[in-house]
DNA sequence: CTGAGTGATGGGACTTTGTCTCATCACTGT
DNA sequence: ACAGTGATGAGACAAAGTCCCATCACTCAG
């Protein structure tokens, strides 16, 4: 038997979630999730920067994964085929867990200023580290930039498209798909 | 004479921007804000709705010119000439007096991780605003994301470029260069 | 001239977030 | 045993942000 029940920094964030659900994030105080995950305040920030970061905590391992699927792709590859593994890669990610705990999540997201622009900085970051890797294969500027933003449209898209309901296609099929659509009308914008 | 002190918003703001270079975001209180615009931190409250927003507030203006650009392009434009269209209405709020006090501006969000994620979140306002209007001018939908992601892109570095000491050429001018540079990546990405 | 609005500001109490420091307590290895 | 170790608890504290009421100069009807 562990010192102390095992998984508080899980416990947090299924608290959280909850409780976002219930009564919203503004009417929902730290105290509160700390209580409900039978801890205290003082380790809830032990876990988490800021109470915010309890529900996108769990999307720093995107960064990684983008990252590493860019730099492992083919010298071969385009930088939107780089682009294309690095969704793949970061499909190792998108376990059918984590498919059925996304509506809650992206609906409470949703209805919070707070967590929508820690998403948006979220998403920026996920764009900057794209364009990074990129930029390391040796891809010019304004083309790195750019393609990392159709990877990380791709990702925010097929992420939606992959947590409907009516789905059954894995994430990096669908990401695809998204990737590939984004192409088309790139290339038919002018 | 006025009943108070006139421009109570615009000297928090000059406040706030000396504030944080001169100490960072994170050393500067509220309340120093205030006391040094002759204010109290009641007052400041009822101008921003916190405290980030008192150096992004003045970008809500993009949002309507921006909106207004595309809306009152032509019909004949394409998607990308109705995003440039919405540059050149956007550079009316670009004299040179916001361009001198640009680069003090930037420095400070730049420090501070709450400012960017602000930053962030206005970003991701604007490319929203563009791609609805986009939409009700009937362009569908991955091109209008696609082509007001291209348009913020294109505002973010144009303004990057705008504020260089060296730069002598109006931003519409700028962004526009941006732009066709933006394009010809994207159709270059396969 | 007067007195009832009006509207921006001041003041202060209050809740919550986030930081920091020290104490606790169960287990681990020597 | 017995001194670490590491996650947690407890509580003081500063600052952000909310709320409500007072103030005070000016305006305008009468």
């Amino acid at each position: 038997m562990a010192r102390w029940e095992p998984d508080a920094r899980e416990r947090l964030v299924r608290a959280a979630v909850d409780l976002f659900s219930e009564q919203g994030y503004d009417n929902t105080t730290v105290v509160q999730i700390a209580e409900r995950a039978g801890l205290t305040k003082s380790t809830f920030f032990r876990h988490f920067p800021d109470k915010r970061e309890v529900l996108s905590a769990g999307q720093e391992i995107f960064s990684g994964l983008l990252a590493d699927g860019i730099a492992t792709a083919p010298d071969s590859a385009t930088p939107l085929e780089a682009v294309a593994a690095a969704l793949d890669s970061v499909a190792t990610a998108m376990a059918p867990q984590r498919r059925d705990f996304a509506p809650k999540l992206t609906a409470v997201v949703a209805a919070s200023p707070e967590l929508r622009e820690r998403n948006a900085l979220k998403r920026a970051r996920l764009a900057e580290v794209m364009a990074d890797a990129l930029q390391q294969r040796g891809v010019p500027d304004p083309t790195a930039t750019l393609a990392a933003e159709l990877g990380v449209l791709a990702f925010d898209r097929g992420f939606d498209r992959w947590i409907e309901p009516a789905n059954q296609r894995p994430f990096a099929e669908v990401a695809r798909e998204v990737l590939v659509e984004l192409h088309a009308a790139a290339t038919a914008l002018g």
